[in-house]
DNA sequence: ATCGCAAATGAGAACGATTATCATTTGCAT
DNA sequence: ATGCAAATGATAATCGTTCTCATTTGCGAT
C-alpha cells in the first residue's frame, strides 16, 4: 500500500476515511464523481463514512492537489484523481459520460484572447455539452 | 416603448414584473446579473417585485431565448440579454469584472474535437479566470 | 367600461447541495 | 499505555433555487 503517503506527503494524517476515499479514486472504477458519488459508493461497498467526512475530504484533497474538482453544468462539483496533466472535458447529453480532450491550439488561443485583453490566465475550463453519435451511448443509462 | 412587442413576440403577456425585469437588463447598466442581482436592483429602485416572480421570469425570458444562462463558479447562475452572438468569458479575479470574446479558431477547433471523437456539440461554455494586469482593475471592487 | 377566467404573482414552505457546530473518537508522538 | 490535537459524524444551518397555493391581474369577450 502507498496510500498513506500520498496523505503524508499532502501534509495529511492518515486516517481511515482519507484512505478510503483515496482508494476509491484509485480504484480507476469511476473516474469523476460528485461528493454523493463517493458518499454512496463507500455506503455500498460496506465503508461507512459520514456525509460530511466526506465533504470534507474532498475539498482537503483538492487543496492538497491530490484530486481536482470541476463544476459541470447542474450544480454539483465532480471530483477526479490529479494525474497532473490539464484537460477539458465532453460531456453527452444523453447518458452523462465524460471525456476527456486536450487540444494544444485551443490552449494557446486562449492565451493570446486573454493577453490581448491584458489578463494573465490562473485557470479555465472548457465544456463541450453534446450527444454521442455513437451506438457507444446508452441513451440514459 | 418596445418592450411589450418583445415579450408578446416572446408568447409572454405583458406583465408589470417581466416588463421591469427586461428593462433592467436593457437598461444596461449591469450586463451579467444573478437572479438576486435582479431582484436587489429592483428593490433599490423602489419597484418591488418577489424573489420567486424574479426568478421564474428569468427562467421564461432564458426559454423564450431573450436571455442566455451562465453557470459561472460559485453556484449561481448569472442572465445577460441575448444579443445573437454567441462569446464566451473571462472573469477577473480580482475585481469580478467580466469581459466577453469570441474566437474563430477556438470554435472551430472545438467542432474538430468533438467530432473527432463521435459527438455532435449542443453547446459550450469557455470560462477563462484571470487576473486583470491593467490600472483598470480595483481590486476588490 | 365591465365581466370572467386563465395566467401570473408573491409569501412562505420545501428542496438539494454544501458548510458549520460540537460532542465523541482516533491517530500518533511521547 | 497516555495525552491531546486533529479528525469524525450526526445534526443543524445556510444558500441558491423551486414549489405551493391563496390572491391578484391582464385581457379577450360582452
Ligand atoms: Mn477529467
Ligand atoms: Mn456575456
Ligand atoms: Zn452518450
Ligand atoms: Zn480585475
Amino acid at each position: 500500500m502507498h496510500q498513506p503517503e500520498h496523505l503524508k506527503n499532502a501534509g495529511l494524517k492518515s486516517t481511515v476515511p482519507r484512505l478510503k476515499v483515496l482508494s476509491l479514486f484509485e480504484s480507476g472504477q469511476e473516474r469523476h464523481m460528485s461528493a454523493e458519488d463517493v458518499y454512496k459508493l463507500l455506503l455500498a461497498s460496506g465503508d461507512d463514512v459520514g456525509l460530511a467526512t466526506v465533504y470534507r475530504v474532498l475539498t482537503q484533497f483538492e487543496q492538497a492537489g491530490l484530486l481536482v474538482r470541476h463544476y459541470f453544468e447542474g450544480g454539483k462539483s465532480v471530483f477526479e484523481l490529479n494525474q497532473g496533466k490539464h484537460h477539458d472535458h465532453i460531456v453527452c447529453l444523453q447518458c452523462g459520460r465524460v471525456e476527456e480532450f486536450y487540444d494544444t491550439a485551443i490552449e494557446a488561443r486562449q492565451e493570446k484572447v486573454a493577453a490581448d485583453r491584458g489578463f494573465s490566465i490562473r485557470d479555465h475550463a472548457l465544456h463541450i455539452y453534446a450527444d454521442c453519435t455513437k451506438k457507444q451511448c446508452p441513451h440514459k443509462v
